[in-house]
DNA sequence: ACACTCGGGACACCCCGTTACT
DNA sequence: AGTAACGGGGTGTCCCGAGTGT
């Protein structure tokens, strides 16, 4: 088992180097031999555990999807109402962009890979299944509008968080990427939140984030 | 002049050429062969026409960037009133999006982009600039509420749309971008207009895609 | 002792599997994946049993030699007639060069082997020397002319039978060699035969045939 | 066209080297660095002048095709006698072998390529072609029988010639290739032969390779 | 004794981006 | 604008041990 172990470990430094590499140059742009001077690994060891450069980046793309629902199944289990998980997920989403480079990497990669072989829209589907669920559960507490399209609405949400990260990355390299997010909900509040709960609305992603920050 | 003209058509066709080649599979990922191959012209013509590789990505960003900044000249010198022209012009460069191959493949450049030694301004600086200036005019207008963060509200309308394409990209290769763009000008247009204009304003987005539809 | 006996099956499959791997792309073109694969052992197993590629190789080449030169033997044991025997050698040895893949990857290597570090001595001079015998029995026996240079037949006997195998290989993947033997014995025994035992043994190769044919 | 004539050139270089390489160590053995080294040219030309490895072995084959069927071109435009021709073609040929690497590279290669994507069974149809044209015209002169089955005659002819050559090489480095083919002829004759000749030709062999000795 | 997992380097083949010379 | 060539990696994968079970 000890051999199993070494086995995990080295392929779990060959996921971190290689996204770190990704992240740094983009996919068609980074060689294996960046990847395993980066992992600190020979090209034996990376050819070991991955067929190709191509299954790498899927494989970077599954953890980094793995890491991000990991959030919504404890939002879930823990109960938080809809529209706070909805909030609470973009943020956390953010924190693991900008500190875990595999999360980050998946991302790009996610873009980049487009025409693999193995095509890949798994995680974008992914948040917009779990967007209707947390919008359905606010709609039934009352803090959401009943006549919002919750297909429609999940779609957009997730991408407006897909494109605030994009230009985020592209201008301050993800620095400003919560200050960001609140001004979109900020816009995207008044579409969601009935009248007769408008007041007592208005500040939660403000608040929730400086709950997080206390933290 | 005769050999100009024929120069500046080569030049074109190189550039449409390695256009829809970097669409395709990113830049990294294609080679000069597959970009001559695509252009129907010689390897040596190409390296005639631009000095590297990267020069010609840049001068497919630049191609973009240009066809883009037209659109917004155009509005401007129409006097197109400030939300009609945001509308107007998120529909129209959506529609280049996806009919034509430079400015889709501009602007995947553009994030790939990021490491290139000519660092590239990107055209979202310029979008964002271009809805600021819109969003002002609104206000003086009455369309758009005084009391909202203009710039805070550009960026994101640059961000949201930016996710938008994205994302309708990697689901239907962005044959629905028109639709979900309808659908995020339903999620912003509460933040934007006053109450007191909302039921005149609220189908705007609606009615200018029947317009040009029609045309 | 179990475990001794699994191991030979081992031992024995491992040979199996690479001989119809380098029989079918050749040596330098077969990779030991795809040997560990045809045989159904993994690269470990087969590293155990032989030190090397060119090990493996070599046992092919012992292995097939020591299945032909059975032929021999037997037949000498037997005390066949001498241009009997060579007829039956050759309609032998083509039957396990078309059914057996052992023997058939062994000649490929054979040739494919010339300059390996250890060096293989190559079943041609077994095949010669046998053949010198069995032609000095049937001149013994009268079968064949006292007056033929027995080293030079023997010599030509091996080469044209070799001839016939790696032509038939190639046209036909070996299916006519039979047919082939029988068209070069034609040509070869008024060479062979005094004329006062012409009549007698002219339809000798096509009897044995149909002998071996029946059994 | 200077252009041209230093491709050629180049060309013509690149098959002398890859054929002596093939020749040294096999086609799967040796690799297009060796390739390159023995050519004196850089891997670029090499990949300028030929799509692949395969490639290459290909154009090999076809340059010693070509060789050889000049030769019995050059036969047939003389109107040589059949049986002459078959005998001279086989010592002509054999002299390429062993002083053309081209030739001897390309008969090589043709045994080691059964397994190529561009299947090669080129030469040996035509030598057996070309025998069987040999052979009609001897017996039409009466040199000879006509009771001979011209077809597999001329397939064993040439599949005797192959294996002549073929243990030639393994045994003497086809150092004694011309003494092995008398041998071959002495014992085919009488079968060719018909008896009202055989004293007038029984020495024509060893007459030829005299004349050829002197010229 | 036998077998396998895991990893190490070294190339092989391909072909890439680029330059000289027309 | 095109032909011919250049070197230098890129990816893949090869052949082969070291370490660990069974």
């Amino acid at each position: 088992m000890a051999q199993q172990e070494r086995a995990i470990e080295t392929r779990a430094a060959i996921i971190r180097g290689a996204a770190s590499a990704f992240e740094a140059r983009g996919y068609g742009s980074t060689s294996l031999a960046q990847v395993s001077a980066a992992a600190g690994v020979t090209k034996g060891a990376l050819y070991f555990h991955f067929d190709s450069k191509e299954a790498l980046a899927v494989a970077i793309i599954n953890a980094q999807h793995e890491a991000s629902a990991a959030i919504g199944r404890t939002l879930l289990a823990e109960g938080v109402p809809g529209l706070r998980a909805l909030i609470v997920m973009s943020l956390e989403l953010a924190r693991q962009l900008h500190e875990d480079p595999i999360v980050s990497a998946g991302v790009r990669l996610t873009i980049e890979a487009a025409n693999f072989d193995t095509p890949v829209a798994g995680p974008y589907l992914g948040w917009i299944e779990a967007s209707e669920e947390y919008l359905r559960r606010g709609v039934a507490e009352g803090e959401i509008s009943a006549d919002i399209d919750i297909c429609a609405m999940a779609r957009f949400l997730v991408s407006a968080f897909t494109g605030v990260q994009v230009v985020s990355d592209m201008l301050t390299g993800r620095d400003d990427i919560e200050d960001r997010l609140i001004d979109m909900w900020a816009v995207v509040m008044p579409a969601l939140v009935p009248g007769d709960r408008w007041l007592e609305m208005k500040d939660l992603p403000t608040r929730i984030r400086v709950e997080r920050a206390a933290a």
